[in-house]
DNA sequence: CAGTGTGAATTCTTTCACAGCG
DNA sequence: CGCTGTGAAAGAATTCACACTG
């Protein structure tokens, strides 16, 4: 993806795949529950069953971190924890600012998980002047004008966007020229960054579409084809006049402001 | 991942690859975009642009659901809309609950991209008594009781689980029981669920880490291996005795209550 | 001998590149 | 002529299966 190239010629194989970086934080998940009830060891079969994943990938997982385990034995719980940790560079601390405190933006801050995984919320930012200065999950909210300042007296790498998709890549311009080079962005719009920036995105309602799909499968297990309501129209694939004036049947906000404080889904 | 095999021998080709599925609801939100613009017509390029991918792999894409464009031309915008909506199921309505009103179900029932996209909250349900009645979004909080009834009368088949982490398996186990077969799991837990249920996670805290994982490495381009701090234990691989009591250092869940209302990454 | 670590086989995904159609 | 649709090649990710070790 990123243009940079990142390849990495020389010290030993650093090249842990991307599909295995996306379940390290399930094993240190699982590790950190068997820690805290002080389980010592576990097998490649156990921490996969917890973890949700099968044994084979887990260990072949974890074979790109290093040799970790113990034949015949399993792997030192803390170990484990402390290596992924590692890995992941959870050992330092990492400040992030979440910028768009409606409803979700307040969700995140007050998200325990960030707290706990070497995550600092160092910054609420809000473009509404009335939210300056109201306390949302112990931190006063500060107006999009600090911005620029808060990224660099905090040495922040990693900020959050939880604006509606029309601010969306305003405030990322805005945060990639701040210095940040990492961003989770939750507002439904494909951000466009300069190469050497990371984001990754968080979309509620695809999830909810991709499970629509499957769900849809197991419905029409035996009866395929063709549908039931007749008031949307299938559009022949050769006439391009768009039939109806905007686009009244499929679509219609009905309730929700049109594009309110809170990340909807369809935004300009 | 589902063991009943899923496999659909007859009926022309009817296997659309997950990547595949994952991506459709990128394209559509480009598409409802471009719709709104009232452009008639896209490429390959442009609307491969729009969505964030590559053209080659967003023709190949739509190979799979059939010739929908023409060829020197691009695809008929409102067409493909209408194409992909169906075969995502969302020309039909689906009407989810979403368990665990705290700061994150609150968000999610004020997300306007549910509504609006053939989604309808049809309850908010917690377990919490003094919610109960409550009305958060237009809605009134239910009470965890009238689950199985609120299911059932409403035909709900997708269920969002918003809940803390300790309560997710529990809820989903009465979804299921309830009859629903999707779920949208927001609780940091593996759910267990019985083969024909789907679940996908949302995990808030798992996305920064992986943003740190690769933040990490651009900070440490050259300065490879060794890390600073010298406050954590390294832990040599063969002494299972775990050092301090509890875990002391990497963990703390510092702020926020132990496990509140919201949900917390590190749960039990 | 239980359970890790890993080459090899398999399957899934992406990319290439170009024939063919409107 | 421009752009789709798609075989074929390349590249990842997953799974298999077993040698090897503590």
């Amino acid at each position: 993806m990123a243009t940079g190239r990142t390849h990495r010629p020389a010290t030993r194989s650093r090249g842990i795949p991307e599909a295995t970086v996306a379940r390290l934080p399930l094993y240190l998940r699982a590790l950190t529950a068997l820690s805290e009830r002080s389980v010592p060891t576990v097998s490649s079969e156990e921490l996969a069953t917890a973890a949700g994943v099968n044994s084979a990938k887990l260990r072949k997982d974890f074979s790109y971190l290093g040799s970790y385990g113990t034949r015949g034995v399993g792997y030192d719980v803390e170990y484990l924890v402390y290596q992924i940790s590692r890995e992941l560079g959870l050992t330092q601390d990492w400040p992030v600012v979440i910028v768009g405190i409606g409803n979700l933006g307040a969700a995140l801050a007050n998200y325990g998980g960030f707290a706990s995984r070497g995550f600092r919320v160092a910054a609420l930012i809000d473009a509404d002047p009335a939210m300056a200065g109201k306390p949302v999950a112990g931190i006063a909210v500060q107006h999009t004008d600090e911005l620029e300042k808060i990224i660099d007296d905090n040495g922040v790498s990693i900020g959050v966007i939880a604006t509606p998709a029309g601010a969306a890549q305003q405030v990322c311009d805005r945060l990639v020229a701040a210095g940040i080079t990492s961003i989770l962005n939750f507002a439904p719009t494909v951000l466009s960054v300069p190469d050497g920036v990371d984001v990754r995105k968080v979309d509620l309602s695809i999830e909810l579409q991709i499970l629509a799909f499957h769900e849809q499968r197991k419905a029409g297990e035996d009866s395929t084809g063709h549908e039931e309501g007749a008031d949307a129209v299938p559009q022949p694939p050769v006439a391009p006049h768009r039939t109806a004036a905007g686009s009244p049947g499929a679509d219609s906000s009905g309730r929700q402001g049109p594009d309110g404080d809170v990340p909807a889904v369809m935004p300009a």
